[in-house]
DNA sequence: CACGAAGTGAGACTGAGTATCAAATGGATC
DNA sequence: GATCCATTTGATACTCAGTCTCACTTCGTG
């Protein structure tokens, strides 16, 4: 869990505790494996019979964003959901309907498009944002579970097809 | 007002009627000039002492949606929008954070980009989404108000920068 | 007009997220 | 270890978007 370690070095230098309870989101966030809502926190939490308020995970998830930690994401489905990133460079995410796991995917060639795109249309870009779902090579194969499976199908795949 | 009749158009050619309700509504919808939330029409018709039901709204919305007459947006402060669109094509659209003002962006190159990470990444993409937030010309100069601002402005602009 | 289907409004309900506030905890200092 | 203050926390109330239900109305058709 070295991720673990890297999310509360991430508290810790932007001078935040690192208190039990944020080392335990860090841990759930760490070994999520995709993408995750607050309320699969909370239902893990609840499983795991580990006692953190609703409000503490939802000040934890806004923190860690805050930091660039984690990324909130728009499903397709319309709710909100969070993956671990790494905080350095911007990047989007490539999610997978089918088991929830996620990759990030370097801006790359985008940036110079959406320049143009401004350009085009006179617009001054501040912010963009693509997301791109679709199925991993194991979803894809047709073998589904692989432990990230099990906790992230909570909040994954709904809505796959659409525009 | 002829982008009212066209949503009409699509209702009926759908097989809906066009009954008071979603006249109504593709006539606020077609003359928002940006994009609105459902509070937006809500409150904008019980301004305008018009008597509709909130379900009916949402149904409408959702209505629209599905005949691809709007399409829904993820605004970055995280709240849902809709902006009307042009159902023939697959694009993606520029949102004014200052009056809430949006254009349609012809998906062009980016397909090819999406296949590419798509490929490199061993995913099968099924959907993507890209949206472009800033300043549209008026705003950049500092001209705001345009019309487009009074009615927009509930929804608009929270929360330019970000990542 | 009569009928069944489609559409509607009121209001209950749900679930995500926020706000508040008193209590607990952390960590620095003595 | 006792004290102090800032930070964090949990419980709970609250707000707000969106959905569901159900009885009622309206529409189109025969």
């Amino acid at each position: 869990m070295d991720q673990t370690e890297r999310i509360i070095q991430a508290l810790d230098s932007a001078g935040y505790q690192a208190t039990a309870n944020r080392r335990l989101v860090a841990g759930m966030v760490a070994t999520s494996g995709g993408h995750f809502t607050a309320a699969d926190l909370l239902e893990r939490g609840r499983r795991e019979r580990v006692n953190i308020g609703r409000a503490t995970v939802f000040r934890a998830l806004e923190l860690l964003a805050e930091l660039h930690v984690i990324e909130r994401l728009d499903l397709p489905s319309g709710s909100h959901a969070y993956v671990l990133c790494d905080p350095a460079e911007h990047h989007h995410h490539l999610v997978c309907s089918g088991c929830g796991r996620s990759e990030d995917v370097a801006d790359g060639e985008l940036a110079r498009l959406v320049d143009e795109i401004g350009q085009r249309n006179g617009y001054r870009i501040e912010t963009h944002r693509l997301e791109l779902f679709g199925k991993c090579p194991d979803c894809a194969a047709g073998t589904p579970p692989n432990g990230a499976a099990s906790k992230a199908s909570s909040s994954a795949g709904q809505r796959p097809g659409g525009h």
